[in-house]
DNA sequence: AATGAGCGTATCGTATGCAATTATTGTCGG
DNA sequence: CCGACAATAATTGCATACGATACGCTCATT
């Protein structure tokens, strides 16, 4: 069958590859999953078998063993002892603790930008938003995507490269959170508001420039998070449907 | 010798063994690692080849390459590929990346305690403050380990237990910084200032309370990294010379 | 004597194997 | 008909094995 002992699984029979470094494979997993969560394709709660994967990937339980553990360490994956990994799935508490300190580091982001933008820079970011709008009309999803890499630019320019690594990691577990406790498809980010903002740093003002970006992550929060708490427990879900027949448990 | 095959690694040899937990000795020797390092007994720079480790502490490589990851992941260790792990030896502009975004997040820590401390709390602090005043009379090397546990006990008392990890990693990693380019046994921080936090705090003034823990954290860092910068690398040894001969590089 | 090729060793990257734990299913007594 | 229990299956935790790679050494060559 598959179980061929020749088999070499040196090269050539990853079916994503990737390039032949040392430490590429392990990353290529990595980068798959979380590429998975984020696109919701893998959906929170998710179990996340470590030979299931392995094999569907093409390596060893572990590669994708490192990949679960890197999750995990970011938030997008919670790990169990002994009952493996699955998709993370926040508290409404951790929820709350991630935005918050988005936030925080985002007005840093925005302090720090203000009056330290160039010429480039400034026009990068408006054909951004010019981007985001014309995505808006045509109705498309990438809408929400674009609105998020605006931010990760924004955090790029700052050039602390550790700010970035950790609005970036914050950035993907507010996507996983929006995916549960978020409306279907409210547009998250207000163009207008992005558009404000790089007027701030324009005109040099921290001050505004951070206020804004902490009404703006705010704003996305009330928009998209009126939290109807989607239950995923199948206890829960049974509950009414208990209810209906009469029956009641403990 | 010790090649003993009847040898079973299963449980009774590890020398620190930890409870029986299932994940609890690759916990082990992360925080084993991650002491050495801050304490400074793994100084910056050193190699830090699995099976040694994995054989000084009892356990296989794979938990040592676990935790080794996860170091890395953290900023305290380096991992370059085919060449092994050594303990993190940050640059300049990481150090500073570093020192920037701690103190965007403790102002955030301060902002968040203004007002919203509780008498115990505060007793707890002032306790600490005078612990803190006790060691530096007497001169231990321990002022130093109470001075960051201020810090993190201020983090904890808000209660965002994300924000509470990023602090307290970054607090390791100013610690590593410091036995670098921080001078020998700079105060670091000065009790006074601590107790202006506390009071700010009481008092509920949010804003005075961020700018004096910017401040507070800023001056850390002038007192005690003055940054002599020991250059270690060949290349930028020699620039100068190479300038002064007219000489110059690609 | 310096330089470069060839080889050996140390160490990493990854796959795989075995024991242990947990979840699940089928069965039996109440 | 319901709950407890035991056997089974699935899956993890960890160790080990094996091939690959980089580094340092010796030695021949210029």
């Amino acid at each position: 069958m598959d179980k061929n002992l020749t088999r070499r699984p040196r090269a050539a029979d990853a079916t994503v590859a990737a390039t032949g470094s040392p430490g590429a494979r392990a990353l290529s997993v990595y980068r798959a999953l979380r590429k998975a969560i984020i696109e919701q394709a893998l959906r929170p709660g998710m179990k996340l078998p470590e030979d299931t994967i392995g094999e569907r990937l093409g390596v060893s339980r572990t590669l994708v063993r490192e990949a679960l553990g890197r999750l995990a360490l970011e938030g997008l994956v919670e790990l169990k002892p002994n009952r493996g990994a699955s998709v993370a799935y926040p508290t409404l508490e951790e929820a709350r603790d991630v935005f918050d300190v988005r936030r925080g580091l985002e007005r840093m982001v925005a302090e720090t930008l203000a009056g330290r933008i160039s010429k480039k820079q400034v026009a990068e970011l408006e054909a951004h938003v010019r981007l985001e709008e014309a995505a808006l009309q045509s109705g498309g999803v990438e809408a929400i995507r674009l609105a998020g890499e605006f931010h990760i630019k924004l955090v790029e320019m700052t050039g602390n490269a550790l700010l970035s690594r950790y609005v970036q990691e914050l950035s993907s577990r507010c996507t996983l959170i929006l995916a549960i406790y978020g409306r279907p498809h409210s547009s998250e980010c207000a163009v207008s508001e992005h558009r404000e903002l790089i007027e701030a740093f324009v005109q040099g003002d921290a001050k505004r420039a951070a206020e804004l970006m902490d009404h703006h992550l705010q704003a996305v929060v009330s928009r998209a998070l009126i939290a109807p708490r989607v239950e995923q427990d199948i206890r829960d879900l049974l509950a009414p449907y208990a209810a209906s027949e009469g029956l009641t448990q403990p």
